[in-house]
DNA sequence: CATGAATGAGCTTTCATTCAT
DNA sequence: AATGAATGAAAGCTCATTCAT
């Protein structure tokens, strides 16, 4: 019965362990985290926990994989209203800055998980998430490569940018303080990245 | 007992000690680090490091202690024989991109606790590290501010440029891909930034 | 309920529960089995198996009832078609022998639920094995007796005699080793027993 | 520093723990046992013994070969008073059925772990009791083979006849009811062997 | 008759910490 | 200053069993 389709009440059970691990994690971090913490804020056994996942790890890399979707749609719904490079790339940074504002706790969680889950072989995945993988870093290239066809962007290295600019959206997540303001920080960025790309 | 002075060998165990767990932290990571297995790795008893640390986080948070004191005098040292504020903040970029590389092990260790530890009031390191207190921030700033001072830089919001910058540099920690060429990364963030921050 | 008669169905569920508690005990032992294995097994839900026995040690209570009648039955089968109490008697012993062999998966079952399984009283199984009420160790000591009445056995005491018998089949199954060469031993066994009982 | 000897007290605590998993083994068997309850039955926690012992399965392993050793002690001793093979072997004898009423736990103890423990590779040890590495069926056989040099025995064949004494031996382990008579059987095995062994 | 969902207890193990020596 | 012994709590996980469907 291999492909056999989860109920929907399993899947749902899943859905809320999950909800409720992202919660825990804003929380008490991945550090502190259990399966016993989680299944208190879901209030459920911790047993039941063990019946839906395979074990503590498989709980945070499924929590880890709807993060990341929930993060990619909703940057991709932003940036596919978009027509233009130019335009595409000012939304991919806005929409990024946004969702940390607007999804403050998933974000909390995914830090937690990306800078603290490791794999089986050991490996932390923050080591992982290099550009040639990471489905956002794959889709950032591909606004500034087809910016740089349609000739609105100079013909600068495509992976070192994106690498700056994902790094100067990603600094900002740990901007905390009450004094930084996003707003500000998101038209200054927009305006230094857009006198980086655009062709002069 | 107050003001008393640490014994030379007590000193010296306790560098032994962070020394260990620095080490340890690259193999195993912060999540998975005990006082068991620093003590292995140090060859001394667990008993030993409860002599010489309040407990664990004590531990943790001497060695980030030690560790952003590494990084900051390595960065220091460099930037300080430099003149012009626009050569000080080329040398401030490229002794931090250089740092990664000479002390990896050290660097690991720094972004597991940054990203894994917490303060007795449960909140992350990372989300400390904002403009304000953080010594490197604070001197990236004092550069660029210089720089304004001197009219060899333009007129743009301090602080938000220098998230942007130390964005870009941390990101590149993370591309540890066989692919990622961390000389041409440099090369092309040093353009980057010069091209921001000149005069036009 | 009481006297009720178990459906078709129901008795075919239960001698498949069984098979599969047999094979079960083969593969990982009395002391790792669990429902949930035994389920697996039989490719049914554990759920199901608690509805047709009253608990886990129902299921292994009958599983052993099952095994000792298919063993019963087997050596029964072969003496019943002796004549003389000596052909009897050497029938039990080859019977016996033969049994590990051809049904070695039931004898390890066996082996696996006497010297693991409790009554509810927590009294071993293997301690209730006595030769007053196993019906093999009964049928042994029939078959001794009806030779010393029929003279074709000295006067030998019958019960410490059997247990010798008993001892050196049940000692035999034990040697999984290469080397052994079960025919071999069932001969020197009939002529050790035959020099022990015949008159002289 | 291998090799390394363990302290009086370290030797001391292991041995307490193995004394208290022993009466354990005899009072709830090994398939119910736990570290929990060999903790209560020694009065110390739980960790007390994953700090003297890998694990769970090093603490029975440790058991048993205390106990074999004390069984091949107390049997040996009785052994090398006697000269001839003939008074050797019935001292090997009487010493294993006398072992069993006045080590009575011990014994229950010893059939728990050889007919319930497996090894890592999940082989049950009563398969690897064979009578080639198992110390006491090497003795046995030295002493029968010692007898047939000397021509005190007849020429049988030594492994199957040592198997057919050491099953009549172990049997008379599982014979509780009250109405066996271990001294009555003791004299008739003896009287059995002699008939088996000794040259006519 | 059969299933999958769910619980709560129990398991082994590791841990930070304390303390006598 | 340093160790090894010891505790008690908490961890992840598996289990037998129950129950609604």
């Amino acid at each position: 019965m291999v492909g056999e389709q989860p109920s929907f009440i399993a899947e749902a059970r899943r859905e809320q362990i999950i909800k409720a691990t992202i919660e825990t994690l804003d929380e008490i971090g991945y550090v502190n985290i259990s399966l016993a913490k989680i299944a208190k804020k879901a209030k459920i056994s911790t047993g039941l926990i063990s019946y839906h996942f395979k074990d503590k790890e498989d709980v945070l890399h499924n929590t880890l994989i709807y993060l990341l979707k929930k993060q990619f749609d909703y940057i991709q719904d932003k940036v596919s209203k978009k027509e233009t490079a130019y335009d595409r790339l000012i939304a991919f940074i806005e929409a990024s800055l946004a969702y940390q504002l607007t999804h403050r706790v998933n974000n909390i969680a995914l830090i937690e998980i990306i800078f603290n889950g490791r794999t089986e072989d050991n490996i932390p995945y923050y080591k992982l998430s290099d550009d040639e993988e990471d489905p956002l870093y794959v889709y950032l290239q591909e606004i500034i490569r087809y910016g740089q066809e349609t000739k609105e962007f100079s013909d600068f290295h495509v992976k070192n940018v994106s690498i700056m600019i994902q790094g100067a959206i990603a600094e900002s997540m740990l901007m905390t303080g009450e004094k930084f303001d996003i707003e500000a920080y998101k038209n200054d960025l927009v305006y230094m990245v857009t006198k980086l790309v655009r062709k002069t």
